[in-house]
DNA sequence: GCCCGGTAGGAAACCGGTTTTCTGATGGAG
DNA sequence: CTCCATCAGAAAACCGGTTTCCTACCGGGC
C-alpha cells in the first residue's frame, strides 16, 4: 500500500469527453450537439445518443472552460445597495426568473457606500464571472459611475435613472404619483401633502413633478411637500412638518414604506388618528403594509417586471444591440387597505359629500371598535 | 477598406502574458510572483517590477483561467430560503465580509420552495462557478440535503441545524430563549408564554427547549406554549390562543419578529395595551423593531458573527479539515425599547414589588405618558 | 580546471470547453 | 465509370491561467 486513499482528488464532474467517448465520437460533436451548432450535421440517432448520456451523466458544461473558450459566462451580476431593503427582493427575483428563462444565472452582491463597493465590481465582473451587469439604485455620486471601466461591460441602472446614461430600466413613476392623488382625490381629500425623498434622487424628484402634474390636473394646490430621506426617520419629520405647517390637511402620499412607517408615528404623535383624521398612501406595495397599524393603503408598482426587462435589457445589449432607455409599462394600481378613508373633516370640512364606494379591502376587514374619546 | 470597425472584439482585459512581455520574463514568473510561490526565487527588483505593472494595468486573473487551471475559484455561494426576510441580510453581510477577508467572493441564490431551487445549485456548483457552498435555513424536506450531489463539494448549514450533518454553524439558541425569561422574571412577570414555531423546525425546537429549561430554572410554569408559522400570521394565531387559554399571562415571547408583529396586533385585537397590560419581547433584533408601534424589545442576536463563522467553516473544509459543527460563542444581549414593561397586574397582581432599576433603553429614551384609566 | 550548489527564470503540459478547418465515405448525376 | 457534392464527424488551435520540471549562469571549493 503505497498509495494512500486520497481524500477527494477527482472532481468527479461528467466532462465532454466522458461523453465523447461513450458515445464514440469527439468532444467537439458533443459540444456542438448540446449547444445547437447548425452547421453541424450529425446522425439524428448520434444526436440522440449524445443527449442521453449527457443526461445519464448530469452533465454540465465548466462555466469557466466556457468562458474561456470565448463563448459567455452566461452569468449577469445585480449590485443591490441595501439587501435590507424588501423593495429589491422582488425586483431581484424578477430578474432571476427572467435570467432563467434565457439560461442565465444572477449573481447578487450587495453595493453598499463603503468599500465593499469597489470589490464587488473588480470581483465580478474584470475577473470575467459575468457578461452584464445591472446596477440598481446607483447613487449620483457612484464612483463606478464615472469609470471608464463600466463602459467595457453591458449594463443597465435599474430602479433610479442616471440621466443622459441612456441605460436606465424604470417605472412610470409620475403615474404612480398621479394614481394615489386621483385616488385620494376620489376620496373627498382636497389639501394631500407628499412626503417626499431628497431632491438630489432621480426617483424623488420624478415621484414630486408626478405628484405636481396630477395636483394642478384636479385643480388643488401641490404645494404641501416636505422632503426627507427615504426611511422612517426621514418620513417622520417631513410628515411632522406637513401636518403642522399645511392648514386643512387630510392626507399624505409617501415616496416609500419606510417613510410610510414614520409618517404612521408622526401622525400619531400629533393625536390624530388614522385614517379619520388623516388618510395615508404609501408608494410600493410590500408584504410589511399588510401588517402595520393600520393596514397601509398603497400604489403597487411592477417590480417583478421591473426586474425581468432590466435582465432583458442587458441581454439585449450583448446581443449587440446599442442600450436604450426601457420604461416598464405595467400601471401602477391601488391597493386599498384601511389607511384610507373619506375625509371626515379634520375641522370644518365636517359635511360628506357622496364619493365612490369603498372597495373591499385586501385582507379580513373586520370592524375595528373605536374607544370613545 | 476591407474591414470595417469592429464593435468590441477585445475584451481589453490585462492578462498576464501582458504584464510578462512588459517585464521581460514568461508568464509563468508572473503568475508565481503574484501568488507568492515559496519555491520560486526571483531577484527583488524584478519581483518589485511585476508588481508595479500589474498594479499599474489593473490586472486581474481571470476567475474561470484560474479554475479551470486547477485552483480554485475563489468563490463561494450562499443559498437563501427568502431574500425578502431581513433577518438574512445581515448573515449575508457578516459572510461577505469575511470571505472578502480571505479574499473569496460569495454568490447569493435564492433558494425558494419552488423549481428555482433545482437550478441554483447544478449552476453554480456543478457549473464550477464556486469552491464552496452555505445553505441558509434549510428545510427539512429540502430535496438537496437527500442528493448524493451535495457531498461532493464542502458545504454548512446556516441558522437551521441538519442534524446530523455535523456541518451546522449556529447561534445559542437556548440561551436566547434563556435571556428573554430571564429579562422578563427581572421585571416581575411570572406566566410568560412562548410563541412558538413549526415543531418541524429544529430552530423552533431549540427556542422551545431553552424557554422550558430557563422557566424551570426559575421556579416558573413552562406550560404557556403555542406554535405558529415564524410569520405575522402564525404569531397572531399563537398569541391570541395563548392570551385567550393562559391566565394570568403577563408576558409573551416570541421567536421571530414576524411573529411578534402578528403578536402586537393580536394583543391589541383583545383590547389589551403593550406594555401596560402585556409585555411582549421578540427574538432578533432588526431595524424594524425601533419603528414598530411600540418599539419592540428584542433578544439581539450575532447575526453578522453566523454568517462570518459560515464562512469560516467552509473554508476550514477547503483546507482540507473535515466539517465540524460551530457555535457562535458570542451571547445574546436584550435590546430594551418599549415593549416591556413591570407587569402592572392585569387583574389581582396589582401590587408593584421592587425589581431591579429598569436599564437604559437604545435610543431616545422619552418619557412616555401613560393615560389615566 | 572541474564540479557543485544555489540563483533566476524558461518551457511546456494541462485544465475543459468552443470553433474553425479538414477529411473520409457515400451517393447521385452525367 | 468518374466526378463532385454532401453528409458525418475528426483534428487541432485556442482561451488565460497554474504548476511541474528543466536549464543557464555564476561563484566558490578542491
Amino acid at each position: 500500500m503505497i498509495d494512500p486513499p486520497v481524500p477527494t482528488p477527482r472532481p468527479e464532474r461528467a466532462r465532454l469527453i466522458d461523453i465523447a467517448r461513450e458515445v464514440g465520437v469527439t468532444k467537439s460533436v458533443v459540444s456542438r450537439v448540446l449547444n445547437d451548432d447548425p452547421t453541424l450535421t450529425v446522425r439524428p440517432e448520434t444526436r440522440r445518443r449524445i443527449w442521453a448520456v449527457a443526461q445519464r451523466l448530469g452533465y454540465r458544461a465548466h462555466a469557466g472552460a466556457r468562458a474561456l473558450a470565448g463563448a459567455e459566462t452566461r452569468a449577469l451580476a445585480l449590485l443591490i445597495p441595501d439587501l435590507g431593503n424588501p423593495v429589491y427582493s422582488r425586483i431581484i427575483r424578477g430578474a432571476y426568473r427572467r435570467a432563467r428563462e434565457h439560461g442565465y444565472v444572477v449573481l447578487l452582491a450587495e453595493d453598499t457606500t463603503d468599500d465593499a463597493a469597489d470589490e464587488a465590481f473588480p470581483e465580478l465582473v474584470e475577473a470575467g464571472r459575468v457578461d452584464g451587469l445591472l446596477i440598481a439604485s446607483a447613487r449620483p455620486d457612484h464612483q463606478l459611475l464615472a469609470s471608464p471601466r463600466l463602459s467595457r461591460v453591458p449594463h443597465v441602472f435599474v430602479n433610479r435613472e442616471v440621466p443622459g446614461s441612456g441605460r436606465n430600466v424604470g417605472m412610470d413613476l409620475p403615474a404612480a404619483s398621479a394614481t394615489a392623488v386621483r385616488h385620494l382625490h376620489a376620496l373627498g381629500h382636497r389639501r394631500i401633502g407628499l412626503v417626499s425623498g431628497p431632491e438630489e434622487l432621480q426617483p424623488a424628484r420624478a415621484r414630486a413633478a408626478g405628484f405636481v402634474a396630477a395636483m394642478r390636473e384636479l385643480g388643488l394646490d401641490p404645494g404641501g411637500i416636505a422632503r426627507g430621506s427615504f426611511d422612517e426617520r426621514g418620513g417622520a419629520g417631513a410628515a411632522q412638518e406637513l401636518l403642522r405647517g399645511v392648514p386643512d390637511l387630510t392626507a399624505l402620499y409617501t415616496s416609500t414604506l419606510g417613510q410610510a412607517v414614520g409618517t404612521l408615528h408622526a401622525v400619531r404623535s400629533l393625536g390624530l388618528r388614522i385614517p379619520d383624521d388623516v388618510s395615508v398612501v404609501a408608494y410600493d406595495d410590500l408584504p410589511l403594509a399588510d401588517h402595520l397599524d393600520p393596514p397601509l393603503t398603497t400604489i403597487g408598482m411592477p417590480l417583478l417586471e421591473l426586474g425581468a426587462a432590466a435582465v432583458d435589457a442587458v441581454l439585449r445589449q450583448l446581443g449587440g444591440e446599442p442600450p436604450a432607455d426601457v420604461v416598464v409599462p405595467t400601471r401602477p394600481v391601488v391597493v386599498e387597505r384601511r389607511s384610507t378613508a373619506r375625509p371626515a373633516g379634520r375641522q370644518e370640512v365636517a359635511g360628506g359629500e357622496p364619493g365612490p364606494p369603498r372597495s373591499a379591502a385586501t385582507g379580513r376587514s373586520r370592524a375595528r371598535p373605536r374607544p370613545p374619546r
